[in-house]
DNA sequence: AATGAATGAGCCTTCATTCAT
DNA sequence: TATGAATGAAGGCTCATTCAT
């Protein structure tokens, strides 16, 4: 008698029988439309991307995703602010403490060049710095919380390398963004220019850090 | 940026000086829009600027602009073109060969520092950056004219100073990015977080020389 | 030619019999948009035609006419055709095969007369005439479900009249076409004369029949 | 001091010295315009004909039609005025006394579809069928012009071959248009179907006369 | 008279958003 | 909750027409 499933539309992965609860469901979806859309707007562009394409790739219906945002605007400020805070925990943890300055330094740089160059997260920063001005409340978070944070931390550890004379340059504290920069530049150069002329980000790296902190192997 | 051109609307006559041929008036026109274009694709990338808004800004009818160019996209890739053409120039012409390799450095730095970070400029070096990927023709184009021939006039002047005992990082002969970097880095900043945080960016350059250099005023 | 379907303007909830699926509401729709499409062709060719008149006269929006077909080239073309199919069906549906091959080919005539001539598809017709040149895939289609087929039918009758006697002829066979001219002819006299001069069809029909098969009552 | 030819602006043709008149001049041009103009309606149909390329087939600038011509439409109006009126005086311009009523009228057929059919002029009357309804000047000016004057031409001819005993169909009086009918349907079937397959229209033309007359070689 | 640059209304098409189911 | 058909406001582009030269 009873009108069982009135219609299961495409359900799929739903299968899991009962152990699924609907919050959880609605949770995978979620997580279905973030990843793709993060994936179309890295791809294209804020203004060039289209809901129906995320929809797409996320396998759910368009109207779906107004169930989870209130508009494409904030659809792309919250998944901005999204992707970037499991990084900002990276930058708040302190590297391991033994150790030179230098080996605290290259840890830092070569986790940020093997999670960020060559991946999908340089394509973020890219994007970052593509919207930033015209999504201020992203640039104003981003700053807030990668970029000051970054810059706060990278300044303790030159501060600590001057302090035990690994670093002779003074100066440099005032200005810790000269010992990112390179990592910058090697991110927008995996994503601009790889195809050009491939760029060994970490070599670089250690010819940067030559600089600063003195070449290791003068022999 | 400024609403430069204020756009003389369709004179009853020929007012400007009646020394304005057609073609002159032809050749205004299209600065006119070239103009307009460049700000409001910087203002707001390519896919969200609309046509509409450059032929008021250039005070022109819309249809105007398909007199000058194909469509948006070539308008787009030719103005990027146009506009990165006298910087190329720039690039190839030698410093002045006398003094030392760092003054010639930070003579070229300071140029590009004045020149870009701080002016429009540095919006296109943003916009470059964002639609890179999407137009690689331009990408292309920018790496072939801009970012090659500096990177090489950079290795030269590198190597000049090894030679010379000027710089004792032989590597950093393989890595011209690494003296460029902390530019790159001082033009996404104005960019984007001057707001927030103001750069002093002729401060850091000489920071920058110095640990390339080595400091000037050791004492 | 008359606006038929008043199109029912976005019912505020499920009005029409309530019975009606979504599915149906949509073959609704379809439907409509075909009819206003087909209308709007008719009385302007495809060229001046706008979607907005059709969408307006259909009681749609003018995206709707776009999730049912591709653009404007692809509506018409299929429009064509459909509105051709279900008259193939009748080409090569065989005459009542009794009495003589003259009752067989005026009955095929007749029918013609007053199911083209005069009505909305004397004008299909018409269309099919003016846009041909430029859609050969019509012209196309045309002539090879309906020409090709229609003149196969009439030759194959007057292959049979011959052989009966009832057409003198015998170069007839290789020109059904002289056969089908004067319905030809009625056809667009009624689309583009008919106010200047009435035509009487049937009675010509008659006289083109006499002509020949002999005529009937020559006492 | 007289300021001899202020900008003879590529004149070409107009080279002849003295011999071509201001006025010459203009009518050259217009009969470039209309040349063009009827090649390019005849090619397209009116709403997808661009004035721009009526000007540049015709070789001269696009403001130069407005001189000749109100406005599109009536440009086209008067165009097929004028391309229709030489026909009209073949049509009322008697066909050879002597001989036969069949010999008048097939020397007349004969004329007719090698001036017409399978020339530009078969195009002609393609755009008539198909711009008539939405030019009802054009369908009446035609209609005037040459279908009645045509018709009574015909109805004439089938008069004194009926009185002369070489029509024994007395009706045929009354529908000239079936003389006329396969000449029409010739017309077309170039236009549309001529690469489908080749109609012999000659042939079909003594197929129909030999029914309309009787056989001429029953020996 | 002739030119063709300039105009701007208008059209096709897209796509963010809504809402009945 | 999820769907996706439907909407309609834009936006890119075209082209008949105008008008200063």
């Amino acid at each position: 008698m009873s009108d069982s499933s009135p219609s299961i539309k495409r359900r799929g992965r739903a299968a899991a029988g009962s152990a699924a609860s609907r919050a959880d469901r609605a949770a995978e979806r979620r997580a279905a439309i973030v990843q793709a859309a993060m994936d179309e707007f890295i791809a294209r562009g804020f203004a060039a991307t289209r809901l129906d394409d995320i929809a797409r790739r996320a396998g759910v219906a368009k109207g779906t995703i107004y169930l989870h945002f209130k508009d494409k605007e904030s659809m792309f400020e919250e998944l901005i602010r999204t992707a970037i805070v499991p990084f900002v925990s990276r930058l708040t943890t302190p590297p391991a403490p033994g150790g030179s300055v230098r080996d605290m330094v290259e840890a830092l740089a070569k986790m940020f060049l093997q999670e960020v160059a060559g991946t999908r997260r340089a394509d973020l920063v890219r994007l970052i710095i593509a919207e930033g001005p015209r999504f201020q409340a992203i640039a104003d978070f981003y700053y807030r919380e990668v970029v000051s944070r970054g810059l706060a931390a990278m300044r303790a550890l030159i501060q600590l390398a001057i302090t035990r004379g690994e670093i002779r340059e003074p100066n440099l504290v005032a200005y810790p963004q000269l010992m990112i920069a390179p990592m910058m530049v090697a991110v927008l150069w995996k994503s601009l220019f790889e195809r050009h002329a491939p760029l060994d980000a970490e070599a670089m790296l250690q010819t940067h850090l030559d600089l600063i902190f003195g070449a290791r192997r003068p022999q």
